[in-house]
DNA sequence: CAAGATTGACACATCAATCTTG
DNA sequence: CAAGATTGATGTGTCAATCTTG
């Protein structure tokens, strides 16, 4: 097996997806800046919130179900803070530990936010599937996490009841 | 049909995607940094550059092939061109456009990260596929882009032949 | 006036260093 | 000393403005 270069298969593949990767956060970032004043990340960050008990998340949770490392979700929920969006209290059982909570207006800016999101990503991304391809991609995707994050941290990846969901709670 | 909102199957496709879409970029710009100098976006540029006629490629021609729009190509291009990886010259048949095309060393550079790069791809992305899923993934790539690249602007979309790809020419 | 491209200001991500608590 | 989290410095992307040529 030729390891060092890519098939011609395998070359298409990999440039699609290199192509997806980087023009679907621009997409969804420009929606949201434009309609909501907020980046794609900050609004994933309010619906993962919006969806937890009390709808509070520890540092290190929340991190986890963004995929992000902490020291950027450190500087984007002081940002939240700052736009009143979320507050942070350090947590009672752990000292070490901080519980970001979303605010009533975090709640309000998640509500307003996600129909318009929501939009996007059907016609962007869902629509343009057939309903085998999105079955696909789902399998897809956990094969690729299997290896881009081996602990699991995404939480579906463990609950079968998948609860961690991009939209509020209705 | 409920627009407003997402199902479990498509919440849980989506979920995965983004947190696709969220970490591939780390891992591939952190090995490449490590290994080579050069974030993956750099190496993208070279490597299309490295498969150009000529190993020159008009700015405009570049951004399509690489998904990037003209400012970031041509602050990226500015710092390759300090770095000796690349070179920029006015375009003969058009005096407004310009040429960017690869240097020896920018050669020499692409085709020492490149090993190291597909391996990173192999494991991270081919490895943990099926065959099937590897041929599912270009199909639902094209259908993405279809969506996200209406000008079908990457070359691969309308050739047949995708003489594009992620490697210097062998 | 549109197309090709560049620039500068600003925002965000990353990395290493740091601080505090278990 | 490790875990949880934050901070500051640096690098890169984005957007609007600009410049030049067709």
């Amino acid at each position: 097996v030729e390891t060092r270069w890519l098939n011609a298969d395998e070359r298409a593949t990999w440039l699609r997806l290199v192509a997806v990767v980087e023009l679907l956060p621009g997409v969804l970032d420009s929606q949201l800046r434009r309609d909501a004043g907020v980046t794609h990340f900050e609004y994933f960050v309010l619906a993962m919130l919006s969806e937890a008990t009390d709808h509070t998340l520890r540092m290190t949770s929340l991190a986890q179900r963004t995929s992000a490392t902490l020291p950027r979700l450190s500087h984007v929920i002081r940002r939240l803070e700052r736009r009143g969006f979320v507050e942070r209290n350090p947590c009672p059982e752990d000292g070490r530990a901080s519980n970001a909570r979303l605010t009533a207006a975090g709640w309000d800016e998640v509500v307003a936010a996600a129909p318009g999101h929501v939009r996007t990503v059907r016609r962007n991304v869902l629509d343009p599937l057939t309903p085998a391809q999105l079955t696909q991609l789902r399998r897809i995707g956990e094969a690729l996490l299997t290896q881009l994050d081996p602990e699991g941290r995404m939480t579906g990846l463990y609950n079968p009841a998948d609860t961690v969901g991009d939209a509020p709670a209705r």
